[in-house]
DNA sequence: ATATTTTTTTAGATTTGTCTAAAATTGATT
DNA sequence: AATCAATTTTAGACAAATCTAAAAAAATAT
């Protein structure tokens, strides 16, 4: 068994592990788990006579395939609750993070399996993360960050690659929504911030950091 | 900020008080959480610091109102999930408590009042228990247990007073599950055991002890 | 190649919730 | 009232997860 600490180490394990290729530095997790470095070293420790990381002191640490199979069980718990909460209970999505972050523990196979039906088997989460399916699979994520889009290429907002609220409720703030039309009308050349056209709406400028974390589709795609 | 743990405590407790009017021992409070009765000493000091019982050593504890309100919370959320799983989720009612006790520590107001409303407001759960309103009442239980029930009185089945999963699973053997209308043939004076009619089925026999943990309500009643 | 800084680990302590074994209290029985 | 039995509490220990401060190792700069 895997107690609420150990998944939620293992989580932050996979998730600096999709940013880095080598090995995950102890104060990279202390950093996340808001823990100090001292007490990452045990947990790791602990984690690899588990057989869920690879850990050799002072080497950094990285997931096995079964520590894997665990963080990606609570990713797909976190966002499956995340969407019930949205679609289901009419939540925002800049309020149901911390929520999901207890839920995403609960320990039932039928449970998840269930919920994930009672959704209609959803790919993405409310912030437009992929949900792996029950085999640990992510779905393929075409989308990508506003930054990288050319001027004048109509795209549609489909989620965030950051969820702290402060974000969220900037984005709500200027009338950026999911599922919302946007382009690009002008990119300053000096620090790349830009300015962008919401459907509807007035025309808006944004940072060059805030548009990084933008996650759009091309207009032409299909829509299913 | 009430642990996981204390909560457990306050609810054992709560159940308990319902029972008896006077005091409850360390011992009964051990039984429940399956702790040892030094264990219990030890948090029933704790959950006294913190004004959620009234406890003086060898003379019982009792919940504050202040605990009570922990307690009710609780169970209301115990109640609501286990509502969830079985009208949402298509869960059967013998396989809703254990992740239900889990699912009972999530703290989110919000997240209370908005799966209450999802749900339609219900007032029973599906094993037939009360479940408090938002301010801790508890509806009017009309139900009575069938060993109060006279002979011939046609009622229907309408909730369990004990929720082990070996009664549930012979009550569905038997072909007794929540709705279905019943009569008392004959009672056995000698040991107060019982034949039933159970609507659209066989008769059957069933002991006393089983009788008493029946809940129904006359089918005269109204239904909404 | 040495010295300095940063990162990581170890040593030892703390908190929460639990345990066992021994002591204290209560309540029941002579 | 004295004894015995049951219940409850205390004392001391332990596991999990954390911390601070000091030591060790690695990385960086001189
Ligand atoms: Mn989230
Ligand atoms: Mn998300
Ligand atoms: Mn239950
Ligand atoms: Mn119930």
């Amino acid at each position: 068994m895997t107690s609420f600490t150990e998944e939620n180490y293992l989580k932050i394990i996979y998730k600096l592990s999709a940013e880095t290729d080598s090995e995950i530095s102890t104060n990279a997790v202390a950093e996340l788990t808001q823990t100090k470095a001292a007490s990452v070293t045990d947990m790791l420790r602990k984690l690899s006579e588990k057989q869920l990381v690879i850990y050799q002191k002072y080497q950094g640490v990285r997931l096995t395939k079964k520590g894997e199979t665990v963080a990606l069980k609570v990713i797909r718990k976190h966002r499956l609750w995340e969407v019930f909460l949205v679609d289901k209970l009419g939540f925002n999505w800049d309020e149901v993070h911390e929520i999901a972050e207890e839920l995403e523990h609960i320990n039932s196979d039928k449970l998840v399996q269930q919920l994930d039906e009672f959704l209609g088997f959803p790919q993405f989460d409310p912030h437009g993360d992929p949900i792996p399916d029950k085999h640990g699979r992510m779905p393929e994520s075409a989308y990508k960050n506003l930054s990288e889009i050319l001027i004048n290429q109509e795209v549609v907002m489909m989620g965030v690659a950051q969820h702290s609220t402060n974000f969220l409720q900037y984005l709500a703030k200027i009338g950026l929504h999911l599922g919302v039309n946007i382009y690009i009308v002008e990119i300053n050349d000096f620090d790349k911030s830009l300015t962008i056209k919401i459907e509807g709406s007035t025309q808006c400028f944004i940072s060059y950091e805030v548009a990084k974390n933008l996650l759009v589709k091309s207009i032409s795609m299909d829509e299913d």
